[in-house]
DNA sequence: AACAGCAATGATATGATATATCAGCAAGAT
DNA sequence: ATCTTGCTGATATATCATATCATTGCTGTT
């Protein structure tokens, strides 16, 4: 990523945090940093080593957990379930409103892709969950795949 | 469950391993019968101490540990990647080829619906993620939902 | 500038989930 | 009967996550 990409993002993510009224404090935003660098997803205890290493600070791996929630809260990075993961969204610069965010995670080199899946495929889903009988809450989904590189 | 139908679904994974050439032994028969008669999902530790407290018995967590992959591998019980916890598979005793399942997870009551979602919205959804670039290889949804007695 | 209030972070402890490894045992094959 | 293979025991350790209380530092008010 070019620098001057990132800065355009880390801006914009100032702009989401003033607007809520949360504080994008440099930790946050070193964080956040470090995530968008990242080619693939990290657990809490990664982004504590690399930011560690890479500022020569020693922050807890609790912090780095509130740190995380926090840029969840504010919808700029995402939490993979499947694999207690996290990663940046992609979209923070978009200015189009967010999306219930789909990821595609390749198994072989953990690359991540986080797409919009077509509203009609959403509804459908939706419509087979009621016909369950069940109120569908989050539709976010984490599917398993091979990337193009690696197939 | 009635002990009727439960011994017909034991009676059929007994089968089921006998054509894989799998040994469902008695502990594995065990752990399999519990998970059938949870009505929510459990994670390894609360299959152990299910099993320690009814059976009198001290199994160690890493022994239900590989009998819950033995069971996954014969598709006995499916894990919950998003919850981290593991569910007898409601179709053990159809005659069915087996489907790719897809999982109702009810957010207040953690009660979980096994559904069989049409074929044409898992091949609208794989086309999708070929649209991305990426090949799905694993079509196992775990979508967060409310189930109707909760909701 | 001094203060109060609150949000952010530090520090420590502990709980929960998962895997690695080696040793011993049991069942079926020869 | 012995051998091979797969199952289980036992122990250690890695990894992921939350609880709690103390301290720091920003922000707005006076």
């Amino acid at each position: 990523m070019k620098e001057q990409q990132l800065n355009k993002i880390l801006g914009k993510a100032q702009d989401i945090c003033n607007h809520s009224g949360g504080r994008l404090t440099s930790k946050r935003k070193g964080i956040l940093e470090l995530m968008l660098l990242s080619n693939v997803p990290l657990s809490a205890y990664e982004v504590t080593d690399k930011y560690n290493k890479s500022t020569g600070s020693s922050m807890a791996a609790m912090s780095v957990y509130r740190i995380l929630d926090f840029l969840e809260t504010e919808q700029l990075v995402h939490k993979l379930s499947s694999t207690n993961k996290y990663v940046a969204c992609s979209h923070i610069a978009c200015s189009h409103t967010h999306e219930i965010p789909q990821f595609l995670i390749c198994g072989k080199c953990q690359s991540v892709k986080e797409i919009a899946i077509a509203k009609r495929i959403a509804d459908e889903l939706e419509q087979e969950v009621a016909n369950a009988g069940y109120k569908l809450v989050n539709s976010q989904l984490e599917l398993q795949c091979i990337c193009e590189k690696c197939s």
